[in-house]
DNA sequence: CTCGCGCGTTCACGGAGGCGAAACAACCAC
DNA sequence: GTGGTTGTTTCGCCTCCGTGAACGCGCGAG
């Protein structure tokens, strides 16, 4: 993953955000200036002036650390169509292609029913059913495959790894 | 806890152990010589010579990750009502996202009733009884994240970290 | 101690709405 | 034609959420 470098002071609002968004970053503090400290792993801090060789090293460190972090990796869609993941691959007709790719973007997180629609039919939804059934019809596709998309009511759908959801607490 | 302090060639064996051990560890690296790099996150380096300050700061910051290891993070809550700790997730329908906005916002401390019905009905409370009634769905969904909510008496309640899951799993 | 009361917990119920999925029909590529 | 893709309808389950009621428990009064 790619590891940013920070500004300080100057860039306290984008260092905000990338703390927020879990981006790794590497500060950059001048002589006599404090540093930002936190307990965050995904951030480390650099004194200047610094050999290159000192950066690229913490930059590495930062790297590996947000890699292991996401401990699988997300599964590649090629602009044919094709699905691959955990050694298999499946292909994918345009809609549901066109669904997958903002569902990979967005891997493991939140897609809005709206987004998948403007993603799915550009041109305006043609009914209010057709996006459900063609997740029905991607969740049969990608099972195969060990993934799974998961509903979050009201909110969205959500594209994570494997099957096994086991317990869902229902309401008395 | 205690921070060791290891000199950059000189003491590998020390360092060896220290890394099997788990101990946080600073390593002091002498100008032009290659750090050892880890993607362990209780280990970091500093390149000499450097100021106190600077060696205090990554000592306090290695020092708070290996304190904040035992006892977990807090939970997080995004904006499209998913709750993560542990790994997992659930999803929270929008009255108890916003009960587990401040709630989340006071960790470990007491949220009186009167605060939590005012952020989940801004609107004005409806009943009498439901906020009862939702902070035992919330307790329900929130259980198998290891995340408890417990009744402070005539204070009002407290969101932390739970009972282990033995005591949750069954139920008749 | 025992009772009553305030406070909190939990269950059952039902309406409203979100979502799942089968079945069917039209269409397109080969 | 054959098989795959897409849109539509329809039915029904499940979730969400407010309401009412029963129950448990600590604490002060008697």
């Amino acid at each position: 993953m790619k590891v940013e470098l920070v500004e300080w002071p100057g860039e306290e609002e984008r260092l905000t955000q990338l703390r927020r968004d879990h981006v790794p970053r590497l500060v950059l503090v001048p002589e006599g200036m404090a540093p930002p400290l936190t307990a965050d792993v995904l951030e480390d801090w650099i004194r200047l002036p610094a050999v290159d060789e000192d950066i690229r090293s913490r930059v590495r460190v930062l790297a590996d650390r947000a890699d292991g972090a996401d401990d699988s990796r997300v599964p590649e869609l090629d602009e044919n169509g094709l699905l691959r993941s955990g050694g298999h691959w499946v292909s994918l007709p345009p809609v549901e292609h066109r669904l997958m790719v903002v569902l990979l973007d967005r891997y493991r997180a939140v897609v809005s029913r709206d987004a998948l629609a403007r993603a799915g039919w550009p041109e305006g939804i043609p009914g209010r059913n057709v996006l459900d059934v063609h997740i029905v019809r991607l969740r049969r596709r990608l099972a195969p495959l060990g993934l799974a998309i998961r509903t979050v009511r009201s909110r969205g759908y959500l594209l994570e790894e494997g099957p096994p959801l086991s317990a869902v607490a229902s309401d008395g």
